[in-house]
DNA sequence: TCCCTAATCTGGACAGCGTCCAGATCGATG
DNA sequence: CATCGATCTGGACGCTGTCCAGATTAGGGA
């Protein structure tokens, strides 16, 4: 393939701090595990999902392109690794964005502030960092939440780290909480609300790209908004 | 690559007649666009998105890899034509499910349920041709809608044939024509209600694919139930 | 009718890719 | 201190998309 739009990242990116251990002492490499997943989000996050290209992150991370194989099974393994990481990553992302909003005083008010502050960090994820929530949307062919099958598992600490999935039930319970949501209907109302924000961000990133910021953000307010009023009216 | 998950569908593919016109008089085919995209259109319905493979499209055809750069400039293009190919068929797809419907008497129940099965058929067809709808939404960079740069126009009869967003918007006329929407909220409603029937046919195609099809059925129901209460409840 | 131009298709080549196999290297364990 | 098992390297294979030059042929002007 002649396809080479950007000729490559590498000088980029190993510019910038070595990578988690040291850099190559001798033949063995020490946390080349961990090197090659970070490698692998460094190309995502500029490329998406088809820039994790086995031979360059080797490139990157100074080691032969076979090595990755003591490691990972195949090549759409450590493509799965990488969604891991980018879904953390989105994760706190969206934490992050979440201390940041001030909630009204009353329950009620509160919960839905943090409904829609939650669904608005989804879709912004989405839009400022399109590489990463592609590859962590489509990077785990066993559906989002599920470990990949072929990894070992390791690091303990940061594995059950927050989802973007579990802040969205979290959210969607204190609105149950508030009593703005019939208890049982908290399954029906994850999956719509899941639906709602995934689909803005897809659509916005994927089939409207032409979109300004405005537009989008108006996009995202009525998303919300129908959701919202969907939830929480009683008929 | 030595990833062969099936070894090829060619034998299955040229063996149901041949393809539009005659198969090969002689060096110049008469019609190569159209079988090429057409061989794509079938490899995508099978593999989505990368099985369009260009070698294997020409294979099909029974024609050189380099034909192809006579009527695309690229591979990319030609995935993009079978993404038109493939909306068409996703909006033909959905007219015939709603010919189906039968809507009650009274107009504002009629445009509801018209619009919930408009939503309903958009993640049908996901869920029945998972790859014609990735092509459909992954294969064309410009966004939804918009045609192929480098593409001549030609066909000029099935080019403006229903895409599933005309559908859609259609549908959201009919609810403001019986008084269910107020007309200036068209725009956003139209963003709303695409977010909620994509989100759902993503999530339940790529992130949820382990969703039994009783899971899946209930998800739709009850992503279009709170979009509906959304759109048309008075505050 | 013939010819010639432009469109169409072929053949061969190239670099890059993911993956396999065999062998080199080395840290830890006895 | 020897040895074993994990880790990494080197080379090869078949596949890919794309480029270049040349063969083929349909269709319109003489």
């Amino acid at each position: 393939m002649n396809c080479w739009p950007e000729v490559s990242v590498r000088a980029k990116i190993d510019g910038m701090a070595t990578r988690s251990t040291r850099t190559r002492s001798s033949y063995h490499h020490g946390d080349l595990r961990a090197a090659l997943v970070g490698a692998g989000a460094e190309l995502a996050r500029t490329g998406g999902p088809e820039a994790i290209v086995l031979r360059e992150v080797t490139r990157i991370v100074g080691v032969a392109p076979n090595a990755v194989y003591t490691h990972f099974a195949t090549l759409a393994e450590l493509k799965s690794a990488v969604a891991q990481h980018a879904l953390r990553e989105m994760a706190a992302a969206m934490l992050s964005h979440l201390a940041q909003v001030e909630e009204p005083a009353d329950a009620p008010g509160a919960a839905e502030v943090h409904l829609r502050e939650v669904g608005r960090a989804y879709v912004h994820f989405a839009l400022d960092q399109p590489g990463l929530f592609r590859i962590a949307m489509d990077g785990n062919p066993d559906g989002v939440g599920t470990p990949g099958r072929g990894e070992k598992q390791r690091d303990f600490a940061s594995e059950d780290r927050p989802k973007p999935d579990t802040l969205l039930i979290a959210a969607l319970r204190r609105l149950t909480e508030a009593g703005l949501l019939p208890a049982e209907e908290t399954d029906a109302a994850v999956m719509a609300s899941w639906a709602t924000v995934h689909g803005l961000a897809t659509i916005l990133l994927n089939l409207q790209p032409f979109r300004s910021a405005a537009e989008r953000e108006a996009a995202v307010d009525a998303g919300l908004h129908y959701l919202l009023r969907g939830l929480t009216s009683r008929t």
